[in-house]
DNA sequence: ATATCTGCAAAGACTTTGCATGAGA
DNA sequence: TCTCATGCAAAGTCTTTGCAGATAT
């Protein structure tokens, strides 16, 4: 994993230092990790993959700033069944492009997916503004996922 | 709790007997205090409630039976962002309705709703026709959450 | 300078596993 | 009778916490 200094992405020195935290290297390169992955990574997978060149950066730092970072709506947190947490970036500056999620309930292989989101758009809105009117909810974002067989699990 | 072994559900003898499992006690009851509640219970709250009256039954086949309920389809199993699983009976002979979530990041509330059900049930099967057709994935079900803020933590 | 942040080790919480006993068909 | 199911205790796994030293501003 090779970190470009001269790349770093001012959307995201601007949000932290603007809640009031410090841009720091562990900070600095898990954005990075997670900007460059296109997988659903957990906390432990982001290690591994910065450990050998930033052997100096713990597990708990990966945790902490994770958390610090889905705190802040930088980053998504998901389960898919496994027993461990799934970060991805969450849409935005970071470009992350809205999707959702395809789950294989027995090799546990994730697909993204951004098909037909268009179409769920308008309803998904639509449900939004009835439930915050009915329930009171201030609802800040959603999840959809389907669950099945994989086409390789399916001939099996 | 009260179990009436007058009412068991024929649907769920068959069921399990045809996948070649046993009825047992602790299956019964753990499917009763399914049907009887609605919460989204962890296996330890089912525990709880069913140890008062059948001390015998351990924990340890309480998260047993919910996974052969889960893979035979029975009970669904869901994750809120608390670190524990929760269950709730699926959609069928339990007479379970068909409904979403609405999540409280703050004080962890869930709400059951089941409006919109039916504009989306038509947007839902496009999407499922489409991506199994693309991605040859079978889907067998699918979760919709939403999160945010509940009413009164949201004035808080 | 000083409030944050980090790493390490240890603790914590939920869930799973091994094994001998018990129970359903 | 003969598997399948259960209970207990122990182990496992992911995640969080306490604390002293390091770092950003």
């Amino acid at each position: 994993m090779q970190y470009d200094f001269n790349k770093e992405p001012v959307w995201f020195h601007r949000k932290i230092k603007r809640a009031g935290y410090r841009i720091t290297l562990p900070r600095r390169i898990i954005l990075d990790v997670l900007s460059k992955s296109t997988d659903h990574m957990s906390a432990e997978d982001i290690y591994i993959k910065i450990h050998r060149k930033y052997p100096v950066i713990g597990l708990t730092t990966i945790y902490r700033t994770l958390e610090l970072l889905v705190k802040m709506g930088i980053v998504s947190r998901f389960d898919f069944g496994d027993k461990r947490a799934r970060y991805e970036l969450s849409e935005g500056p970071g470009k992350q492009k809205h999707h959702h999620h395809l789950v294989c309930r027995v090799c546990g292989r994730v697909i993204d997916y951004t098909e037909f989101i268009d179409d769920e758009k308008e309803l998904l809105e639509k449900t939004e503004k009835g439930l915050s009117e009915k329930y009171g909810f201030r609802i800040e974002n959603h999840i959809i996922q389907f669950y099945g067989l994989c086409e390789s699990c399916k001939n099996t």
